[in-house]
DNA sequence: CGCAGATTTGACAGCCATCAAGGTACGTGG
DNA sequence: CCACGTACCTTGATGGCTGTCAAATCTGCG
């Protein structure tokens, strides 16, 4: 038993002892910046992230590029890999940080032999759907300062859930250009958005934290309200 | 055997033999405009179009719907239901149609019994998540034009893998109103851009069809260019 | 110190939303 | 058969949110 396998089980939602013998294959470390995958790789392991953040992304001809997800300690970097060999966007690392990959034979083979561990990997699918699901809300129905509110208030949540917060507070390490790239606006404008937020006594940000001062009001603007 | 679950293998691109003890437990039909299930709701079922079109939706507090996906004959509609018990969204029949239903306890038992059913079932989730990453690059990078061009090539492909065109054209049974809750953008402008697509001689619309007449043109448009 | 990248701010433009009006098709009821 | 209502599509005028362009400031880092 190792952190990764403890990650993997907590990213799944599972008890540690269905993955006690589960052991990790690779145990990396990659600098800010640096791809971990391009899209069209192939692979033979799921990676799951041990420490720091990372992103995945989709660049576009013109040279934009649209950000699909945030990863955090504990998530699992490919979970389709399991039954999809290509991958179909890239994964950058977004702080320096460190991923363990498992063997995706070992996992599917646990995967069929154990119902636990099948339910706990189809339950954080369909957690992605869900989260999709409200990305592309926010995308197609909602104005620029609904979806940095939102994008602060969802990180705020899934950093919780991990323990990853202290008071309000908790490390944020998106560039302003990222928060664009994720909400498919503009860094000028992401600019302005946190710029209004900050005058308005809703957050406090610095470099690599941010702070929720008003969550009501934060709410306010960026709650999905379903 | 019947039409249900031959429909039921195809969506998931299974061998129909692998199906062949599956039987449907509810045909139902349903008028157009009529919900089939609503967000919250819980069942014990799992449904797959047979005939007619419908939509995946979530209605905003302020009225305002986005569209999650369209469902054409032969699609899914609640493929996570083995997995999650509440549904997160709503589905709408767009035309008059006609369903089944599968009791979601005889699927998970073969799910687990039958490994190729739970690959084809996993394929069917990830080819979801792929769609829908596409679907975030629209909303969340690209013009009008390009949305709705990519919305018609992505109706156009998945028809004709279930054999559903005729020469260039196609059902087509959209609103111009669903298209804007589908794309994110206003009915007054969809219609502004389908008729420079008109103009421009890329398509032919009528009532409940639509006709491809410059396929490259619109590529040059909507192609996603991955 | 010098450079590259991130953030901030301002001016301006454009895409698309909003508001409004009119046309067409279709179903219903007289 | 025709009046009428409803829903959809179309078109125009106007406005606002956000993108684009530009430049200054700040920061970290070699």
């Amino acid at each position: 038993m190792n952190i990764c396998s403890v990650l993997l089980c907590a990213a799944s939602g599972e008890e540690i002892s269905v993955c006690k013998e589960l052991d990790w294959q690779d145990h990396k470390k990659i600098r800010a910046h640096k791809n971990i995958k391009s899209a069209g790789e192939q692979s033979d392991r799921v990676y799951v992230v041990c420490d720091g953040w990372a992103f995945r992304f989709v660049l576009l001809p013109d040279g934009r590029k649209q950000i699909l997800s945030i990863l955090i300690p504990g998530d699992v970097i490919t979970p389709t890999r399991l039954f999809d060999e290509n991958v179909r966007f890239s994964v950058q690392a977004l702080t320096d940080m460190q991923y363990c990959g498992f063997a995706s034979s070992i996992l599917k083979a646990k995967l069929i032999a154990d119902l636990a561990f099948l339910d706990a990997w189809a339950n954080l699918l369909v957690a992605e759907r869900h989260h999709h699901f409200g990305l592309l809300i926010d995308l197609g129905s909602r104005t620029a300062d609904e979806r940095i509110a939102h994008l602060i208030l969802d990180l705020k949540l899934r950093l919780k859930r991990r323990g990853m917060m202290v008071e309000r507070s908790f490390v944020f390490p998106l560039s302003q250009r990222l928060i664009a790239a994720a909400t498919g606006l503009t860094p000028e404008h992401v600019s302005r958005v946190m710029g209004s937020f900050r005058r308005e006594g809703l957050i406090e940000n610095g470099k690599g934290f941010l702070r929720i001062v008003n969550l009501p009001g934060l709410q306010r603007i960026g709650g999905l309200n379903l």
